[in-house]
DNA sequence: CGCTGTCAAGACTGCGCTGTCAGAATTGTG
DNA sequence: CACAATTCTGACAGCGCAGTCTTGACAGCG
């Protein structure tokens, strides 16, 4: 018979398993705890709780006792016991309800990298939020009730879901938001300035001589989408109030891409750059040009936004606008974690044009 | 002053906190605790938890009350205090190290439905495995410390790093093996049948009529790219010992796919259908065929492998073989958590050959 | 010099649950 | 019918830590 203490998943426990060779659970064997620490140390418990947590009213040589025992034992204080023991759980809860694999790694490393720094855990949790809001908050309630997270970071498109906001406060739970559209005031959110993207991208189109203009937009209901559309569209007319860019529908997908560049190109006059507002758009749009028998960018300019994954997987690779996802988790995650109410709260992370193979002067 | 009592994330404890309003943490206002459940149904805390945790020696009288009074309370364990009390804590983890974000949110989100069908938390952590050994133990090490997960799940490479399976055994850490390549009997383990896959796509392209094939291997060290490669290889020897297969060198990136596929379409006689070990290569062969002037799948017929996300990113659509990465999370997240010692040890999962636009007949 | 005020550090309790063991109810056996 | 063997149920301790309260030390002040 397998000496069942030694495997904690096995769910029946045996009656008549062998006591002789009973060993810690896994992972536990030579943990130290924080009793261990005081004795070492000569102090007591709570000091060492005091140091861990760093509570004030400690002096420099306690602290300098305890941190040489906690070095000694290699201590690590226990999550569950911290977690029943106090209001904490040091748990920061990532909630997606995104299509997109990239963004959706990148945010949840950047938070994970946050987490690791602060000695916090990382939960991560699916919520469909194009259910009715019924079943939303279900979801939300069997999650809050389920894990106890210290906090939530939400990404879009949940991170404009007021009735997820108003759960959360009614709950007093704290939240950061990533990349929102609205109520920025509302609680700590990262975001970068979409629409100056879109102008960014518009100027160097223009710079270049371009002249005849298209646009591809977002999901109608992906703000940061609009944004970026308008910020490109704003631009133009300042440059050139005269001047009407050709717009075409796209839904941020490699096929709706594909279509709505077969719109584009059949505008007459033919635009001579396109600006789709995500890169998997413009992978499609770079389809069409394709099948158009148009060759990029000599024939035809195209910029994407993101600098996701995909911007490198199409030839030739395409110019794109960079933004700092991994960047905006961490600091979301780190927004959660350090501060409370003090500190910024709101932040406003960089971007820039990713200069690859997609553009050049109208020929 | 905010009353930071309602902010368990706020790290410096105010002095000066109102205390009028204190509120319990957050997520934890109503929660039921086994104490209530066992007062409603009239029987002991300890009842209650033998019902939760499935022991034996309950009577179905019992049962049904505790049942009744769980439902009526909507009661939750704790699960810190679960794993502070018992061996168990009821927290798998996940551990990574592939650069591919497709394949690893869909394993993620296999395990995470596992995780929750059976009340366990899903924890990720990354590890870099091409550093020294010394420094992949740290990690390991550090991640066991401070995780204490009943369990990990690894994926590939790591899952046939030897030393990393000896440190989890030494530590009497039990866990499972996605798409192993080697010491199958060591764990519970889930995969495909790689060489089976490779020789489904060989037999598909010969009954096209294709008889000059090229293959785009993997990486070097991922031995089930080479099991893809090599089944493929003895499929079309059993089909035509005398027929010689064009082979090129890839590293299942996009851009080592261009440079495979460039090798391969000079080679006289050229292939006329090209079997790369992974959508992203198939995708640089791909462009590498449109550079040459060659139109898929009319000039030349092309397969992949994964059947990820890029499949759908190209023109014309790849056709590749499905592989069930998000059952593959699943499956061993259940390995993992529901079976001890006992059932299936070895699961292998179906595959099958997704047809979409870049396989013809040779013109 | 005694009093208060402030800071530093320890004693003690209890978070919610599981493991252990002992006791009660039920069944089987000579 | 007594007694053991078995199945069921409950009392109780304690996991490792944070919160609260208390005590000790020491400076400032009248």
């Amino acid at each position: 018979m397998v000496n069942m203490e030694r495997h904690p998943l096995t769910q029946q426990p045996s009656p008549t398993q062998d006591a002789a060779s009973a060993a810690k659970p896994a992972g536990a064997r030579e943990r130290a705890t924080m009793e261990d620490v005081a004795h070492l140390a000569g102090v007591s418990l709570k000091s060492v709780s005091r140091v861990v947590n760093r509570e004030p009213h400690v002096s420099d040589t306690l602290r300098a006792k305890v941190e040489a025992a906690i070095a000694a034992l290699s201590f690590v204080p226990d999550a569950a016991a911290r977690s029943l023991a106090g209001s904490r759980t040091f748990i920061v809860g990532l909630l997606f309800d995104n299509p997109s694999p990239n963004y959706t790694m990148k945010i949840q490393s950047g938070v994970y990298r946050a987490c690791v720094e602060q000695q916090y855990h990382l939960r991560i949790d699916n919520i469909e939020s194009d259910r009715p809001h019924a079943e939303v908050e279900a979801q939300l309630d069997a999650i809050v009730r389920n894990s106890r997270c210290d906090g939530f970071i939400l990404t879009p498109p949940l991170t404009d879901n007021i009735q997820v906001l108003a759960f959360l406060e009614r709950r007093n739970i704290r939240y950061a938001r990533i990349a929102p559209n609205s109520e920025l005031g509302r609680s700590p959110c990262v975001a970068i300035d979409d629409a100056a993207a879109g102008a960014l991208v518009a100027r160097r189109l223009w710079n270049l001589g371009h002249r005849r203009l298209g646009v591809v937009s977002g999901p109608p209901l992906h703000r940061a989408g609009d944004r970026r559309r308008t910020g490109f569209l704003a631009a133009i007319r300042e440059l050139d109030p005269s001047l009407v860019v050709a717009e075409a529908d796209g839904l941020f997908s490699f096929e709706s891409g594909i279509a709505a560049g077969a719109d584009l190109l059949a505008r007459d006059p033919r635009p001579t750059a396109i600006f789709a507002t995500n890169d998997d758009s413009a992978a499609g749009v770079m389809v069409a040009c394709g099948r158009a028998g148009l060759r990029v960018p000599h024939d035809i300019s195209l910029c994407g936004f993101d600098d996701s994954w995909v911007a490198k997987s199409v030839w030739p690779y395409l110019t794109t606008v960079y933004q700092p996802i991994e960047e905006m988790g961490y600091v979301a995650a780190s927004l959660l974690i350090d501060r409370g109410e003090t500190g910024e709260r709101q932040v406003m992370l960089g971007f820039h044009l990713v200069e690859r193979d997609s553009l050049a002067p109208p020929s």
